[in-house]
DNA sequence: CATGAATGAGACTTCATTCAT
DNA sequence: TATGAATGAAGTCTCATTCAT
């Protein structure tokens, strides 16, 4: 039960780390904050920071990485399932806006500092994030072989629009910071599957 | 005679620089670039930048606004125009769409360092920027008003739709960073309206 | 009549130049202010200025010489009269106060910028400087030799604590940056001529 | 057991960058040097410099408000004590030349940097040095009452003229830049009290 | 004489990273 | 593990001065 670094019962301060920078990235995003404003949010010394991370950048790869390989999996759990294409799509964005509800502020940080910072972190994701998009082409062009989706779109597109759309939503409400309601949260879940399979359902 | 923008004749050393600051945002992102880069690209000296401008920011915040007013602008035509609610958003992507098509780079910074910039510059033209989705959105009421587009989407959801899968096929592009072909980018306008007004239209 | 170098009935550029200058340079310092500052208040273009004067440096050296030779002359003048060593130093201060009435903004300029700039002006222009103290002090030794001034104090002390109780009394004003009303410069002239000769006279 | 000062047997890198700063201040200005050129001085990083002080500003700041509260201390001493009001003004004044002598550097840089500059620090510890005029003020204003001195000079007068006179000694001395004897040290001190106590002792 | 665009060296300050304890 | 002092390379912005017209 213990994470990997800490000693039994104590605290894991790699992960106290890693938590204090969700929110100070969120806050002051990653350009503008400093190291320091995360050790001191952290309530570690300055030094500890880099004894469990090799950098600035590490510190947000980390983050990025370890909850993109859950969305990963969830895509790829979703497209293992036996249900229809519609409810595929509908467990991704689910999961994804569930993400959203959970901890917003480090859906944030993934959605500002990298898949949407085309010039810094999200040129060195790319791969991974393209990952991604390939997992919803997949579950599209299966649908499409299968007859259920219609075969003028190509998948990539559809992926395109699909999580694209998603994120677009998200990050209206993180220009928004203000706290969504769930109600809020399912109505644009039901919304994004429905607009997006409009345009792809026979 | 001697205009604010070119003496007769004369080279316009502002636009010179607003033209090079275009291409060392593109090429390295506003925050890695510096504003020796801009002056060297632009064949100026280092001072002259600030003789222009006040701060770096400042070039940003123009370009970017140049560019938006006439989007505005482009929006509110559409808007005004008498033709259909799909023909005017066709109006509006096809409008995007010829923006990159005719300087990419310009419409990577935007995107990249100013609409997708939640932190930084997103947020400080935030009102513009809503301003776009308030227009697109007033079309897409009127066609409900009018009976042409179902009611069960709100207008605002619609808008955010329409305008992120736009930037959205964009983005991609960007990331990609190789010249698209006319064909493609004319394939991506009438793939977009037909996503989005799948799930619009009655 | 007219200046060296305005044509006749003209404006002196160069003049004008200099009373803004002084302006500035009270109001700022010679240090925080800009060479476009100068020529904003004077009114003229920026380049004009270094028509005039080959530095920012230049147009403080000329107001300090302009009026400390005037000064000076006032000094020799008052060595020269055959009045009493009393009144040859009343006159002397009363000179110096009169010059701040005229113009308070120019005799701060000289005080502030030049001689209590230990480090820059005032070593640069120190020998003028000490011609005013040499020539107080060749009051004072004549006045010895009279046997109207006791002879334990040296000339060069006394020349001192004289000149130097006026600039203090002027600092003060300078300092409160208020007008000082007539009646109080002329108590400050009686105050400074009496505490000074209390511990010369015989 | 560690100071904040020192710790046992360390070096304290504040107090050596403080000092460095005394001889850079004095010896170039504080405007015309670099904090670099402090860096260099102290023998420590350039960095380091803005780990111990907030700006350049600062480093004035410091140095001046610390030898300051000190002089303030030793005014208030002497008013309290039970001497005659000459010997209050003979021990304050015996104490700024004693400062003079012990640190020349510093007392420059206090003197040319800030109490005489009327449009920079002078400005901003205004209070702090009215402070001390107020306290030398106050002796004779008590002298005033006890009878010992003349009423006819206001005691904001005689402490301007007295501390205005030790002043102009010291600045002297700043700029003839050499050694002053001892001898000469304490033959200024009785002249400047001989001096002002002529104008106030009845 | 007059203009103001153009130049570019310089200085402060920031802050990621290292290191001695 | 933990601390925080120490390092120094960047980078923005300023502004005196020059120069073409």
């Amino acid at each position: 039960m213990a994470s990997e670094t800490a000693a039994e019962g104590g605290i894991d301060k790699r992960r106290v780390i890693l938590d204090a920078a969700v929110r100070v990235f969120a806050r002051q995003g990653f350009h503008t904050c400093r190291v320091s404003g995360i050790a001191d949010e952290a309530g570690v010394a300055y030094g500890l920071v880099y004894h469990y991370f090799s950098s600035k950048d590490q510190i947000l790869d980390t983050l990025f990485l370890e909850r993109w390989d859950v969305m990963l999996a969830a895509i790829a759990e979703a497209d293992a399932s036996d249900r229809s294409p519609r409810e595929k799509l509908a467990a991704i964005a689910g999961f994804i806006i569930e993400s959203y509800r959970h901890d917003p502020e480090l859906m944030k940080v993934i959605i500002v500092e990298v898949t949407r910072a085309a010039n810094t972190f999200g040129r060195t994701h790319l791969e991974k994030i393209r990952d991604a998009y390939r997992g919803i082409a997949a579950i599209v062009e299966r649908a499409q072989l299968d007859g259920v989706f219609r075969p003028e779109v190509t998948p990539e597109f559809a992926a395109l629009a699909f999580y694209g759309l998603v994120e677009q939503v998200l990050t209206a409400w993180i220009f928004d910071s203000v706290t969504v309601p769930d109600e809020q949260l399912q109505a644009a879940k039901r919304l994004i599957v429905e607009t997006i399979c409009a345009g792809l359902e026979l």
